[in-house]
DNA sequence: TCTCTGCTCAGAGGA
């Protein structure tokens, strides 16, 4: 046995979790474990290849004993899942995968991995329809290759269609009709070897799966059901097994071999049965393998992942003991050593970025006779200076925080139930579908192909049903079902809508809970009346800080463009940025409406060589001044790359530039895009007839408009522009924007650092506010500062989906012509919250309106902060301030109760009595709104504020 | 003390 628990065995369980440390037992590899919670000590004695586990003495970590009888595994960090590639690319250098999990470099894809990812799909089609026939193949190709986003990939290879048919049609063809022949049956079939296996039945394919019990997490190419005749067995096995199909040259890897048997144990923890085997399909050699699961191959992966998972650990605790703020010079040891192998070391994709680490974070010298690889290091390195280094290896840290602060809630999944869950705001418990559509048409948003629509499972009459609304979890953001207890992450996806009662999924596959149900039919699931439970968590990302950090090394690499090279004079030797005279804008080419300070910024940008910032105070016209400035640009046949890190100051802009003749180009997740300029983007075209037509799309347009860490689209690959726009760069982090200045010659970053008395800027923007009649819904906004206030907002103006609801941070930018705030705050000890003191955030908010502004408050609250109560007094003078009658209907029932005050439950009942609601009406012109009368009918609420807003004008 | 933002993922093959 390959480890020993000493003082009783534990029982065969997924959940039980330990810490291990070192210090007490003397032999090196005794260890004492604690089980999480119970606080029940054993003692374990590691043997063999486990004596290695890297313990400290001192320092408690994690430890999952895991179980395939009859042996013992020791899952080290089970928290950190790895993916099956990243262990088997540790073999040669355990470097390399921890290099790819900070850093994913974006690339063109290559001809091979387009055409392998093609092959996959057409044997994962002939699997699903059971048809392997070569005419078959055929169609299934023709297909793919019309679906918008197989076309993208095969344009960003530089390849045709025809070349793409041709070479795939090639190897799929023949080779598929013989797999069929050969292996699909309900018998294996006697004879030679490879036709020892019968596959009976498919699964499922692309399988995801994340086991907490192994530490791993990944995809199963096809989840089958086969017969295995095993060498020397007189009868076949019926057992469910991993097919992985391989269709590049490389025949018989270690790797792969690794990868398929690492998916028995995720299919065992999955299924819940033994899976002896894996199968290993080759396309080029006709030929399947039986990977055999074999204990002790397992183990040595196994510890293969612990020690990934260490380093991988290291790095946190690491930061821990860091200060966020300065870089410490202790060397950092979450990076394995390099393995010095000159050969290896100049042929991996990984080089680059791993002589930067050695360089910038290992901190070994450039200069150095010994080393083994001092050429290939000198060539990579060689001209970093320690200046270069520092920055680096500052920015690294800081994103490594960043990261950590996203993950920490990732294990939440699995350390804690759905109920648990459910109280801390991240996860919907006790789901069950209730409607399926489908929207197969728009193939490149290949994320909502399918929508499941959730809602509650009958409760006991003991349990109420919390809205929906009252989490962490928002329209647009990335979720995960799973199936408790044991079906975790059954499937991600992303929120597309989202009512007190129901939520609704889009995600990729089909969700199928009757055929889940059988072929997990020996475990337990989570069951109400005859339909499967699902819960809902929110997904936690950190492919963000990955892009980041690419962009970040991207500067630093030895072999880069010009403009690259000067991007790190500019950015990282603070040189300072050259003009040319020559480019001055004529006379004719500055807008009429633009004063002299908007002159002079656009007489820099247009001058700018390399870059140029353009400074404001909030609401002084930079937006305004921006798209100018593009339309200028674009009439003088110039390209420009418009960015931001946010959505909406992209698609702020881009609406100011609707009117405009040119054509502009909107990337990223069309979900996020403002529904104005959605027509924009490729998702709202027709399917491109052909690659000349998607060519023109992404080609041709003079503006194309992403977000920062969107900008690792194919199109960027093959575009260059003359201009990068980026906005609020304030607010954007260093290497974010790196990404889209990359992209251009000049720059031009534009954001907001001086700040205005708030008072002052208040008054200013109410002063000029117009005198006009008249208000279409869409001339509305709703802004306030909390996220549960705008999830109910939203389903209180759901008959008016034109009036925009926006968090007080996302209305930056933004301007309409009537804005109401809701301040939501509301009890009787005046306690304001840290939102609402935080003045630029009210700046910010106050400052959105074009003509008119309603507040909605509480006075009595508002006046426990300094500044609101100064902002009181000014309304009170001018006798703007109305107050809403207590006992005014809508504000005692118990929904607008929650609309006025979701947080501070406890104080809601003594602002029942004497409540004083505080409408603060900010008017210069006789504006109305004109709401639909049904709506006015539903809402009490908003029949308040236009009985108040009545009145005023009568007495006027 | 409850605010914000963005990012699918893992693996597609090749040396």
């Amino acid at each position: 046995m390959d480890a020993v628990l000493r003082g009783g065995r534990t029982r065969r369980s997924t959940t039980q979790r330990w810490s291990g440390s070192a210090h007490e037992l003397k032999p090196a590899q005794t260890v004492v474990v604690k089980q999480e919670e119970s606080d029940v000590r054993r003692v374990v004695h590691l043997k063999e290849r486990w004596e290695d586990l890297p313990l400290r003495t001192g320092s408690e970590q994690p430890i999952l004993i895991s179980f395939k009888d009859p042996k013992s595994f020791i899952i080290h960090h089970p928290d950190i899942m790895l993916t099956m590639t990243s262990i088997a690319n540790a073999m040669p250098c355990p470097r390399k995968p921890i290099l790819q999990s900070l850093i994913r470099m974006p690339g063109p894809a290559s001809k091979p991995m387009l055409y392998g990812n093609i092959l996959h799909g057409l044997l994962q089609g002939a699997l699903q329809e059971q048809n392997f026939g070569i005419d078959e193949t055929r169609r299934r190709l023709n297909d793919e290759l019309r679906k918008e986003s197989i076309k993208l990939d095969v344009w960003g290879t530089g390849l045709g269609l025809d070349d793409v048919r041709q070479e795939v049609g090639g190897k799929a063809g023949l080779g598929f009709e013989k797999f069929g022949q050969k292996w699909i049956g309900s018998t294996p079939k006697s004879g030679e070897k490879p036709s020892l296996l019968a596959i009976t039945g498919l699964h499922d394919v692309e399988e995801d799966i994340w086991s907490p019990k192994w530490g791993l997490k990944g995809k199963v190419d096809a989840s089958v059901q086969a017969s295995i005749l095993a060498p020397g067995a007189k009868q076949a096995d019926e057992t469910i097994a991993p097919l992985e199909i391989k269709t590049g040259r490389s025949v018989g890897v270690i790797a792969h071999r690794a990868q398929t048997m690492l998916y028995t144990l995720l299919m065992e923890d999955r299924y819940g049965i033994p899976v002896p085997a894996g199968l290993l399909y080759y396309s080029q050699l006709d030929s399947v393998l039986r990977v055999e699961a074999k204990s002790n191959e397992i183990r040595a992966l196994i510890i293969t992942r612990n020690e990934l998972a260490s380093y991988l650990a290291n790095e946190r605790t690491l930061l821990d003991s860091t200060s966020s703020t300065a870089p410490s010079s202790e060397k950092a040891t979450f990076l394995p050593p390099t393995i010095d192998h000159a050969k290896e070391c100049k042929s991996c994709y990984a080089v680059d970025s791993c002589m930067l680490y050695r360089r910038a974070i290992d901190g070994v010298p450039t200069h150095d006779d010994d080393d083994e690889i001092f050429e290939l290091y000198a060539e990579k390195a060689g001209e970093l200076t320690d200046a270069d280094a520092a920055f680096f290896k500052k920015w690294e840290n800081l994103l490594t925080i960043e990261e950590q602060d996203v993950l920490r809630f990732k294990s939440q999944l699995w350390t804690m139930t759905a109920g648990q869950r459910e109280k801390a705001g991240r996860c919907f418990s006790n789901m069950v579908i209730s409607a399926y559509s489908n929207d197969l048409g728009k193939s490149l948003a290949k994320i909502h192909r399918h929508s499941y629509t959730f809602t509650r499972a009958q409760l006991d009459a003991s349990q109420s049903a919390k809205s929906l609304l009252s989490g962490h979890i928002a329209r647009g953001d990335p979720v995960n079902l799973s199936i408790e207890p044991d079906i975790l992450c059954l499937s991600r996806g992303f929120v597309t809508d989202l009512k007190p009662d129901s939520i609704t999924i889009g995600v990729a596959y089909v969700i199928d809970p009757a055929a889940l149900l059988e072929r997990t039919k020996h475990r337990n699931h989570a069951m109400s009346s005859d339909k499967v439970v699902f819960r809902i968590d929110k997904d936690e990302m950190a492919a963000g800080t990955m892009k980041m950090r690419a962009n970040l090394a991207a500067l630093f690499f030895s072999d880069v463009s010009d403009s690259v090279k000067r991007l790190r004079q500019l950015v990282v030797q603070h040189q300072a940025p050259e003009y040319e005279i020559a480019r001055m804008p004529r006379p004719e080419e500055i807008p009429n409406s633009f004063n002299a300070d908007q002159t002079q910024a656009m007489e820099r940008v247009m001058t700018a060589k390399d870059y140029s910032l353009i400074l404001g105070m909030p609401g002084t016209g930079k937006t305004t001044t921006i798209a100018e400035i593009i339309k200028a640009l674009v009439a003088r046949g110039k390209t420009v790359l418009l960015s931001s890190y946010t959505h909406s100051a992209v698609d702020t802009i881009l609406m100011k530039l609707l009117n405009s003749e040119f054509e502009m180009l909107r990337l990223g997740n069309i979900d996020k895009v403002h529904p104005d300029v959605q027509h924009l983007t490729l998702e709202a075209h027709e399917e491109s007839s052909d690659l000349l037509q998607l060519d023109a799309r992404l080609m041709r347009p003079p503006v194309v408009a992403a977000t920062c860490l969107s900008v690792d689209h194919p199109l960027f690959f093959k575009r260059r522009f003359d201009y990068c726009i980026v906005d609020e760069a304030s607010q954007i982090t260093l290497p974010t924007c790196l990404g889209p200045l990359r992209l251009a010659d000049t720059f031009v970053l534009v954001g907001d650092h001086f700040q205005l008395p708030p008072i002052v800027g208040t008054a200013v923007v109410l002063y000029v506010l117009y005198e006009d009649d008249g208000l279409n819904p869409s001339d509305l906004a709703v802004i306030t500062p909390y996220r549960q206030q705008i999830k109910l907002l939203t389903g209180l103006f759901a008959d008016m989906p034109s009036v925009e609801i926006l968090t007080a941070d996302k209305s930056q930018g933004r301007d309409k012509e009537c804005i109401l705030i809701s301040l939501v705050r509301s009890n009787a000890s005046g306690y304001i919250g840290e939102l609402l003191k935080d003045w630029r955030r009210i700046n910010v908010s106050f400052t959105r309106a074009k003509r008119k502004l309603v507040i909605f408050g509480s006075r009595r609250t508002m006046a426990g902060d300094p500044l609101l109560k100064y902002f009181l007094q000014l309304m009170e003078e001018q006798k703007w301030i109305y107050t809403l009658p207590t006992g005014a209907k809508g504000h005692d029932d118990g929904r607008s109760m929650k609309l006025e005050e979701t947080k501070a439950e406890g104080s809601v009942k003594a602002e029942e009595n004497g409540r004083e609601n505080v409408t603060m009406k900010e008017e210069k012109g006789k504006g109305k709104a004109k709401l639909g009368e049904s709506l006015i009918e539903k809402k009490p609420f908003l029949r308040d504020i236009l009985a108040v807003s009545g009145h005023l004008h009568a007495s006027e």
